[in-house]
DNA sequence: GTCATTAGCTGACAATAGTCAGATAAAAAT
DNA sequence: ATTTTTATCTGACTATTGTCAGCTAATGAC
């Protein structure tokens, strides 16, 4: 079993438990009791922002006060007043917290296993909890910047070129991690963003400067969501959020194209704002092409 | 949307909640603590022995006996002695607690329909939720004898004509509620057995009487899983299950016949100790024959 | 500067959940 | 008939979780 499978299956655990209003007592019996867990594995999970934290976990602020102050009496976590803001403080991990952390994860990762290990189809299994987390997780998906060279970005684009690989019948293989576009979309010059579910990156858009002579133009490229979780407006989502980059680096107009197979993708197109044009690249999979003033 | 689906959709939430270790705060909003709002729950969907309520709750004897008194106390239910054993005591609700039950079924129905309705394919949905609450609830199948013509018994049978449909190219169409040989699948001539996980049937299994000269021999009939429950050692619970009943009604021996086309079923068949025979039968659909002395 | 707002903390409670050692009565085993 | 076991109940606790008003320090608006 990959590494993937086993985040992707608690990726569902997460979805369910925080979206169906359940609540997670895969924690009792390390013995402590479920708020302080909690707490401890939403910190090692990379939420730091005590506000953040509060949020997620949808406690009270005076409650979620003295659970920090029993995690820092136990010395497993650390609370430091943010750098820019001091009244937001930021909670970390102490070398102690880390290892109790990892005792929780392998916890989770065995569990996961054992599910996946005795089922006939582990494949279809994770992909039908993939559907279901996102079904249940649609309205918490976030949009974020992302390094197109990081890892999640990465088998996000494989499986970006996967997809495209069957629906033309033709290999597609682009230098992967020297990917001569990868620098074009970062920042300064463009951006990269992925759609996070619970964790799990199922969607994801690249934007990169065009040269052009009279205004300032982006080009949308590699808009790709997860099958499992079309439908729910992570490609909308996707766009908006790239949009709002092109506007913050300048980007005046907006490109992109597409192909007639990919024929959801037109309706959305066209639907946002976008207007067919003429072809003005010689990509020999584009057979559509649009454009966007912002 | 179908009632089924919600009853699928309210599977998968219960599968959820009671395996994956997770408690249901669904319940609250409707002003009672989850404590007895999850009692009242489990009574209403009928669970009236009191240690049986317990086992499914994982509540300690005090803390279920105190709820118990709660809800007593507020009109909702009633506990009377057993009628076998008196100390085994019986929960039901009264006219004011189903009332109470009925708001929270409301409450969960409005939740699953919801879900479902803004999801862009409900079925794939379903589906998806089906296999993951059998793969997660694949410990807690219970095999149960039922009414051959009782609704869920129906809804098995028609999902295993259709699949036969299919399979075979080639309408089956028996006739339904009369069902010729539904009397002779119900005590005392027969059996007709139901696999139920989290209160959905998923598969199911007959036994009816066949005219033999040397011994009193059964035909096993009609042995179905959900596809999406497959797998799972199902099919086998439910051989034994109707192995069982078998010996129960005095029967010696077992028969059976198959198709070449239901390739997995015929490994099963031989490792379960049922050795292949000479055609006994003149059903044009099948071209094996298995028989088990028992 | 003053004032309103914000993030988080503390104290004082209250409600809920869980535990455990008997008590009681019925059933089963001897 | 006696003893043991079982199912449930009760009382006396403890632990955990949730709530709320007021406090402090930092920030931002004017």
């Amino acid at each position: 079993m990959t590494q993937d499978s086993i985040s992707r299956f608690r990726r569902f655990s997460r979805a369910v438990t925080s979206q169906m209003g359940v609540l997670d007592q895969d924690f009792l019996g390390l013995g402590r009791p479920l708020g302080p867990a909690r707490v401890l594995n939403a910190i090692g999970h990379g939420l730091h922002d005590i506000s953040q934290l509060r949020e997620y976990l949808r406690l009270d602020s005076g409650l979620m006060s003295r659970l920090l102050r029993q995690l820092e009496a136990e010395g497993l976590i650390t609370t430091t007043p943010g750098a820019e803001d001091k009244r937001r403080r930021q909670a970390h991990l102490t070398p102690a917290g880390a290892t109790e952390y990892a005792a929780y994860e392998r916890l989770s990762d065995a569990r996961a296993h054992d599910c996946l290990a005795r089922h006939p189809k582990p494949d279809a299994l994770l992909a039908a909890m993939d559907l279901v987390a996102s079904a249940l997780g649609r309205d918490h998906i976030q949009v974020q910047l992302a390094d197109p060279c990081g890892q999640a970005a990465q088998d996000c684009l494989e499986a970006y070129y996967a997809d495209l690989s069957s629906r033309f019948g033709q290999r597609f293989d682009p230098v992967r991690s020297g990917d001569p576009e990868a620098s074009a979309m970062r920042p300064p010059d463009g951006a990269f963003v992925l759609a996070v579910s619970d964790g799990l990156a199922i969607g994801c858009g690249g934007l990169k400067p065009l040269a052009d002579s009279d205004m300032p133009t982006g080009e949308v490229k590699r808009v790709w969501v997860s099958p499992n979780a079309r439908g729910m407006g992570v490609s909308r989502q996707l766009m908006q959020a790239l949009e709002g980059h092109a506007r913050d680096l300048g980007m005046r107009r907006l490109r992109l194209d597409t192909s007639a197979k990919l024929s959801e993708a037109r309706g959305l197109y066209r639907a946002t704002g976008w207007t067919e044009v003429a072809r003005y690249n010689d990509n020999p999979y584009a057979d559509h092409f649009f454009e966007k003033v912002i």
